[in-house]
RNA sequence: GGAUGGGUAGCGAAGUCUGGCUAAACGCGGCGGACUGUAAAUCCGCUCCUUCGGGUUCGGUGGUUCGAAUCCACUCCCAUCCA
């Protein structure tokens, strides 16, 4: 099986732009392929990991991957998706940025050399506007930059000449890469197809119609029920553990639908075939197992945050949902609900109400926390309250340092005593 | 600048003609509960604040009235059409 077969057992191929010359290249020699990230935020969230995960499976099959941070065409803004024209990002805040993502990819990749990570900042930021538009502008035809669909799809709204440049520095960096990396194929997602076919266009008339350079898209992801992929009430998900700790994280691809979860763990994780196709077995015979769902959140835990933080995130789970956090110690707590909602609070024995509401913040109004208490929602230190009289004395629990607020079936807050 | 239609709770949307029965239908979302697989679907309760007496709400201001989301005046936004 070639690494393309493999990418298409895991339905991981959208668009392909001559699947039979990409299909002899990658037979023939160890081939130079990128995926580009544009610096929009200090952390990538899982959405980000789809593209880079299949630059890590042609490494493994013996290809040479490029990461290519978006430094110089981040600060120009890239069109595609995006319904209106966005507002610039400082050069500073793009900065900022460059060097969390690259942390971040050296994190997931390693510095060893197996992966190269450049920063599009390096060349793009020296070409002059005259040699651009002499070496490049002259080679794209306007009409068809109108044409594109993240062009065409955007005249209505109106498109800065700035923001429709996009495709050309994009197109100018497959060049670069062809020129200077030996790259001869670039990834992305869907929405990535006309910057895609625009380099490879470009690659064309300045290296010769039989230069080899392929693109490659991945399927826009969507939940079954829909809905997009990688969102949950908090916002994204992201790598970042500062941002998601690695307990929701491992929570979030615990949590997925049975009809979603073997498509993820084609995506999202390095088992092999025989591998998932066991473990879709399972989801169809003993879907209450959740052995896929367990299987998922081991490995993509185990690969952004490593195998320690599988285990810390199982141990809190088992004391989270069992609902018996009264044994924990201290300074499991302290490890456990490192990045849980937290409030500093003083010793003083307070009503529980009062408590909820005025020290904590954890209830918006007092009515809703006589709501909640009423209706068994709330439990202190595992052990659930009823009475709205009740009194919250923190000293009495772990030392005197924490009270461990439950609502519902899964929502913890920490109240730390200072 | 002119014409018309709008601005109601987190969002969508009734209510306005025919003032009080309206803290304001209904849907979505959110929060609880039941069931369960820490699921999906479904069902139930809650969803402005409250010391449970009440208090403050329907773009804003000022009127009319015993009483205004509802009537009047002015004003500010939004949409569409015309210039």
């Amino acid at each position: 099986m070639t690494i393309l077969d493999e990418l298409k057992w895991r339905g991981a191929i959208n668009q392909q732009t001559d699947e039979a010359g990409l299909s002899d290249l990658v037979k023939e020699k160890a081939v130079g392929l990128y995926v580009g990230i544009d610096p929009t935020g200090d952390s990538m969230h899982i959405g980000h990991l789809i593209p880079f995960m299949i630059l890590k499976r042609f490494q493994l099959a013996g290809h040479k991957p490029v990461i290519v941070i978006g430094g110089g065409t981040g600060s120009i803004g890239d069109p595609s998706g995006k319904k209106s024209e966005r507002v610039l990002q400082t050069m500073a805040q793009i900065h900022h940025n460059e060097d969390a993502i690259t942390a971040q990819m050296e994190h997931l990749f390693g510095q060893d050399g197996s992966f190269k990570i450049v920063n599009n900042y390096e060349w793009l930021s020296k070409m002059s506007l005259l040699d651009f538009l002499r070496d490049y502008g002259k080679l794209f035809n306007v009409n068809n930059m109108l044409a594109k669909e993240v062009v065409a799809s955007r005249l209505e709204v109106g498109i800065s000449f700035t923001e429709f440049t996009y495709q050309i520095l994009q197109s100018v960096d497959f060049l670069h890469l062809y020129q200077h990396e030996d790259v001869q194929l670039q990834i992305g997602g869907a929405d990535q197809w006309g910057n895609i076919t625009a380099g490879i266009d470009l690659i064309h008339k300045i290296e010769g119609s039989e230069a080899r350079a392929y693109g490659l898209t991945i399927p826009l992801m969507l939940k079954a029920d829909g809905t997009k992929f990688g969102k949950t009430a908090g916002g994204s998900v992201w790598l970042d553990p500062e941002k998601t700790t690695p307990y929701e994280f491992y929570q979030f691809w615990l949590n997925q639908d049975d009809r979603d979860v073997v498509k993820y763990l084609k995506y999202f994780t390095f088992l092999n075939k025989e591998e998932i196709d066991n473990l879709a077995q399972k989801v169809e015979t003993q879907p209450e197992k959740r052995e896929a769902q367990r299987r998922l959140a081991q490995e993509v835990t185990s690969f952004v945050h490593g195998k320690t933080a599988v285990t810390e995130a199982e141990n809190i789970s088992k004391a989270l949902f069992s609902g018996d956090v009264s044994a924990l110690s201290a300074s499991e707590i302290e490890q456990g609900f490192k990045n849980m909602p937290s409030v500093d609070i003083t010793a003083e024995v307070r009503n529980i109400v009062e408590w909820l509401v005025d020290v904590t913040s954890i209830e918006s109004s007092r009515r809703q926390a006589r709501e909640d208490i009423t209706n068994g929602a709330i439990r202190i230190n595992g052990e659930k309250v009823t009475d709205v009289n009740a009194q919250i004395d923190p000293s009495a629990h772990f030392d005197g340092k924490f009270v461990i607020v439950r609502r519902g079936k899964k929502r913890y807050f920490l109240a730390r005593v200072k």
